[in-house]
RNA sequence: GGCGCGGUGGCGGAAUGGCUACGCAGCGGAUUGCAAAUCCGUCUAUACCGGUUCGAUUCCGGUCCGCGCCUCCA
């Protein structure tokens, strides 16, 4: 079998993954704030950390897969301020479409996904270790780590100190003894939520939710952590110095994985530049085509930057198409060793989509074909030609009918019906067996 | 200013020190009442300038262009 490499950000190379127990793989990816609807940015991380689990999975067997739901944040609060929601009903409303959204791109449930509001007092417990053991002070209500107390900090990012403390643009918030010092808890005031806590009443900061999390739900050292590269700076930096700070040194993760942006003509999707498009609209604007999305965010490689368009879309709808048409009533067998191996090598899935399509030259291989395309999360659909299709619709005697004009030689007839069928989005295919049809 | 990433055909997008995958689109053909689907065939690319090399898209240096991050911000 061939070997799982990943380009670990730690390293800044590809390496060959090695697990701390193979008979148990431990994966946490950082996942939403729930105030909005996710944009298709935002489901990219989905969709290529679920490509991994099922890869994880297919060749360890025992995953434990974790993504966290942000539901403590100051954009929670603006949101429930602004509609005069209770923050509760926002995060409840945002988390379950959320996970609506990427299950229709066929994305699995993460095992576990633990809410940060659930982890109060394990963030309490880690802050309080780290002023213990020197690494974090209390200044004016706040609770702030102290970067120049660890002497590797910005190992993942690259960054020193140093430069952190020239490059400053930003004017330093009077409370921090040094610039670079990142919030662990902060105060609450007036109608804001918070927790009771040695520091008072107050919330915790951006990044310590994670480490509470990990450490809480998955150990000290995990095997890979994931999430966009936006993140890996500040907040991957800071989770690791939070948790090897509070652990003795010990390692978060062993891998770092981050993928690319995804860009709208060249500039990275985002809710400030407005440049983004949420799953829920293009979900309604592709009907029952969720595939073809994720094929879509598949088809390049998920360190690339990756730019979105409905064109690469319907591209990825029009090679489903093809495969589908290519599998009916065929039966998964097992996923073909190129495929494997494409996706062994750092996830390489336009790598794995050429293979695919070479399976699916071969008569023979059609079962491989599907059980290659599920370790990518496509070809699972039932009902991939005929989602979306109004009930009202009798095709099936609009097809004898055109059977019956057809065979009198009445083609005028036989076209208008063909027609009429097509401006509902049905396509007929007449086949030696008979007329089949498709939606598009 | 600091750090980092990228520039492959009309489009998407891999790979490689030696014929540049795969898909979409296009073109020609088979098939079809006409289409659709399918099948066969086919055109088009490694940003620019040097260097190393028998040979560079690939390695090295430089130029140009685009993008990202630089702390409570996503």
């Amino acid at each position: 079998m061939s070997k799982l490499k990943i380009y670990n950000t730690l390293t800044n190379q590809k390496e060959e993954f090695k697990p701390i127990d193979p008979n148990h793989i431990k994966m946490y990816v950082c996942g939403p704030t729930v105030y909005d609807y996710a944009h298709v940015g935002n489901a990219r991380p989905v969709v290529v950390f679920d490509t991994l689990y099922r890869l994880l999975k297919h060749d360890y067997g025992n995953v434990t897969y974790a993504r966290n739901i942000t539901d403590i944040d100051d954009k929670i609060i603006d949101a429930s301020r602004e509609t005069g929601k209770p923050i509760s009903e926002i995060t409840e409303k945002f988390t379950r479409i959320y996970e609506e959204d990427m299950a229709a791109l066929n994305a699995y449930l993460p095992d576990i996904r633990p809410k940060a509001t659930e982890y109060i007092p394990e963030m309490i417990k880690l802050i309080s270790d780290l002023i213990d053991k020197g690494h974090a002070y209390e200044a004016d209500g706040h609770v702030l780590f102290q970067v120049s107390t660890m002497n590797d900090y910005g190992e993942l990012s690259g960054k020193t100190v140093a430069d952190l403390i020239a490059g400053a643009r930003v004017d330093v918030a009077g409370y921090k003894r040094e610039a670079p010092d990142f919030v662990l808890w902060k105060p609450s005031t007036g109608d804001q939520p918070g927790w009771d806590s040695p520091w008072g009443f107050g919330r915790p900061g951006w990044h310590t939710e994670c480490s509470a999390m990990i450490r809480g739900e998955l150990g000290k050292t995990i095997d890979i952590h994931g999430g966009g590269q936006d993140l890996i700076f500040p907040h991957h930096e800071n989770e690791i110095a939070q948790s090897k700070c509070s652990h003795d040194g010990a390692k978060l993760a062993n891998y770092w994985m981050h993928n690319g942006y995804l860009t709208v003509n060249g500039e990275k999707m985002s809710k400030s530049l407005g440049n983004f498009i949420t799953v829920h609209q293009l979900l309604e604007e592709f009907p029952g085509k969720g595939e073809a999305i994720r094929l879509a965010l598949l088809s390049s490689h998920y360190r690339q930057p990756a730019d979105f368009s409905r064109d690469a879309i319907k591209q990825a709808q029009k090679q489903l198409d093809r495969w589908y048409r290519f599998t009916v009533r065929a039966e998964a067998s097992e996923p073909s060793v190129a495929v494997l191996e494409a996706l062994r090598d750092d996830l390489n899935t336009p790598k794995a989509i050429m293979e695919l399509n070479q399976l699916a030259k071969d008569e023979n291989k059609k079962g491989e074909l599907l059980a290659s395309a599920n370790l990518l999360g496509i070809l699972n659909s039932d009902n991939w030609f005929i989602a979306g299709v109004s009930e009202e619709l009798d095709i099936d005697s609009l097809i004898t009918e055109r059977a019956e004009a057809k065979a009198s030689k009445d083609f005028a007839r036989a076209d208008e019906i063909r027609n009429e069928l097509a401006e509902q989005g049905i396509t007929l295919l007449d086949g030696p067996n008979g007329t089949t049809w498709e939606k598009k």
